[in-house]
RNA sequence: GGUCCGGUAGCUCAGUUGGAUAGAGCAUCAGCCUUCUAAGCUGAGGGUCAUUGGUUCGAAUCCAAUCCGGAUCACCA
């Protein structure tokens, strides 16, 4: 009985159960799984699984030679469909897992398409992500940001949570301004649908022609011997925008229907984008309607004393007892500032979904930001503060360094993916192993392996860690990339689509595992718990490197060993179920990350 | 200056609740396609894990200091 339920159970929890087991009935001392480590064997050594035995020494008064002759006996004695032999090196006893535990793991679960995923719980989650300005284009480091957020609900989903992605439009504030009195001065009414220029993008032009008119009045201005500051506010088109932001506060018509129709155009080009690299949201927000909520908010603490007014009316906290600054909540002239409404939304969220955890997908350069809005959330008292996680990602710089406005290298969303799909059809043209495609399953193909390419190189970086892109190898298509993973799989069912494997058919332990077959079930066996670790870190790289280990591996044994025309038919169906459990893990690991495989390329 | 994050092969990255001789890919070199997809496989070379000290059976991993890089400390968002 209990050794079958071990024998259910994933290996690493089944190892450290039988082994706190088997030394409570030899030494009749109870540990937990916190006292000794299981890792993987390394692969110079004989056996799957080790544990490590130093930390035992002690406690239990034994050497290392006779704790692992009495442990490895005992746990290869009582758990005979879990272990089938032992040694000991130093203080290392290395277990080998028996074939009939990974025959087991093998057959039955490698038609589970659902396999890794868990049983729904009842937290709810809500993961906020892209969060763009409405004045101009997606670029890379959204890019970055979306894949996260994206996958990051994805493998949280898959971990059992409920999830809600939202997304807040930056949608108001003197930035929005900028674009606006640019295009009234400059435009004669040009339109997207007039130029036929992409919505976003068409207002992101007059957004840099504000800049361009900006620096030339400047220098005018500077030049009749202003001071450059001076210079910079004075500037006539800076007015302008200025009080277009007073007259956006005020609700004047015609500013409002200009807003409305702008942020109209821009809001269709981010629905192009979203819709290529596969974002989606349950909700959008819109700081339009949050500032006033945070306005509110302001006010309340205002009167509960825990913010206060300087002479001049504006709004502070003092987090200085915490070990931050004075922060800013109120402009004197009672706006809002950038964090007045992100208390706003995190009430609106909270009041919507009582979530149990509201994720934030923003950039390290927030981080501060985030400490402070948790911050002041608990001293409103607010139900939403203890939920709120900052998921801090690192900036994305090119080999040239980081991308700038003002030098023209920032590398425009549309622009990247489009660049990633040509060269992907051209790299498939080239290798021609589809000319019976159609057109437009080509086009699809074309789609699936560039779009891959980009995410993959992308989401394959710790989040935290600051990357750098490099155009030149994102788009390789070779080693360590979403086409070598999406090639196993098309390989995987290749096999498949020649012979399926015979469902029915009882596989034999006569012949030994292989070290390659056993080698992927030892890697297929650790997705649910890979699953894990992704959702506990928020780390879609885990996956990445994962799927990749699970291709690798694939490749080398299906390299070294017939499946069709194996030895025997026993290892034939055992090699068909590989297949099949390979390819389901790749299509479901990387349909975590937003990645589609194509059955063949 | 205060706070936070990072530094691993020529380059891009894994590995950090302390475990055995630190791993991949790219690039370089040498092999492998009458055999289920060569976007592949096999092998070679390449390392003071920033530096120094400490903790212990054992440190890339933990602690301290130093050096280097980045972020942030706005009445910007």
């Amino acid at each position: 009985m209990q050794s079958f339920k071990i024998q259910e159970m994933a290996v690493i929890p089944g190892i450290q159960l039988a082994v706190i087991k088997a030394l409570e009935e030899l030494y009749a001392q109870t540990c937990s799984i916190k006292d000794f480590q299981v890792n993987q064997t390394k692969p110079e050594f004989e056996g799957d699984y080790t544990v490590v035995l130093f930390t035992l020494l002690k406690p239990l008064k034994q050497s290392p030679d006779a704790l692992g002759k009495s442990l490895g006996e005992k746990l290869v004695n009582t758990n005979p469909h879990l272990f089938s032999s032992y040694n000991i090196i130093k203080g290392f006893l290395n277990l080998t897992i028996s074939d009939t535990y990974w025959n087991n793991v093998l057959s039955n679960n490698y038609t589970d398409i659902n396999y890794g995923r868990k049983e729904k719980n009842a937290k709810k989650i809500v993961v906020e992500y892209s969060s763009p300005n409405t004045n101009k284009p997606l670029h890379l480091g959204h890019l970055r940001n979306n894949f996260l957020g994206w996958s990051i609900a994805e493998i949280l989903k898959a971990e059992g949570y409920y999830i809600i992605k939202t997304c807040i439009a930056n949608d108001r504030g003197i930035h929005i301004c900028k674009s606006m009195v640019a295009w009234q001065w400059f435009a004669n009414g040009a339109t997207p649908q007039s130029t036929g220029i992409k919505g976003d993008h068409f207002v992101g032009d007059y957004y840099v022609m504000f800049g361009e008119q900006h620096k030339k009045e400047v220098k005018t201005l500077m030049d009749k011997g202003l001071s450059k500051e001076d210079a910079e506010k004075e500037a006539p088109i800076m007015k302008a925008a200025q009080q277009m932001l007073v007259d956006w506060e005020a609700g004047k018509p015609g500013v409002i229907s200009l807003w409305k129709i702008m942020n109209g155009w821009v809001y269709e080009g981010f629905e192009v984008t979203y819709k290529r690299i596969g974002s989606d949201f349950d909700k959008m927000y819109y700081e339009s309607d949050t500032y006033l909520l945070g306005k509110k908010l302001v006010d309340d603490g205002l009167k509960k004393g825990i913010f206060f007014k300087k002479e001049d009316n504006s709004v502070w906290i003092d987090l200085t007892a915490d070990g931050l600054d004075e922060k800013i909540l109120q402009r004197k002239d009672g706006t809002a500032v950038y964090i007045t409404q992100d208390i706003g939304l995190a009430v609106n969220k909270y009041e919507e979904f009582t979530y149990d955890q509201s994720i934030y997908v923003v950039g390290d350069e927030q981080n501060y930001h985030f400490k402070v809005l948790k911050l002041i959330c608990e001293k409103l008292g607010l139900p939403s503060s203890e939920g709120i996680y900052h998921l801090s990602y690192g900036m994305v710089e090119l080999p040239t360094g980081r991308m700038k406005t003002r030098e023209g290298t920032v590398v425009d969303a549309d622009d990247i993916v489009d660049e990633m799909i040509k060269v992907a059809g051209e790299k498939t043209a080239e290798l021609g192993k589809v000319k019976d495609f159609a057109e437009d399953e080509l086009k699809k193909l074309y789609n699936t392996i560039g779009l891959a390419a980009l995410k993959f190189f992308i989401l394959r970086v710790d989040p935290k860690k600051r990357m750098v892109f490099n155009p030149e190898e994102s788009i390789d298509f070779h080693g360590f990339t979403a086409s070598f993973v999406q090639f196993s799989y098309a390989r995987a069912k290749a096999i498949l689509r020649n012979e399926a494997e015979d469902k029915a058919y009882q596989l034999s332990l006569a012949e030994p595992l292989l070290h390659l077959e056993k080698d992927i079930i030892i890697l297929l066996e650790k997705y649910p718990a890979i699953i894990s670790q992704a959702a506990a870190e928020h780390n879609p790289s885990v996956i990445v490197n994962y799927c990749y280990d699970v291709a690798k591996t694939f490749n080398s044994f299906v390299t070294e060993h017939r499946v069709l025309k194996a030895e025997s038919e026993n290892k034939k169906q055992l090699r068909l179920r590989i297949c099949r459990m390979t390819a389901n893990v790749i299509a479901s690991g990387m349909a975590l990350l937003g990645i589609e495989v194509p059955e063949r390329m």
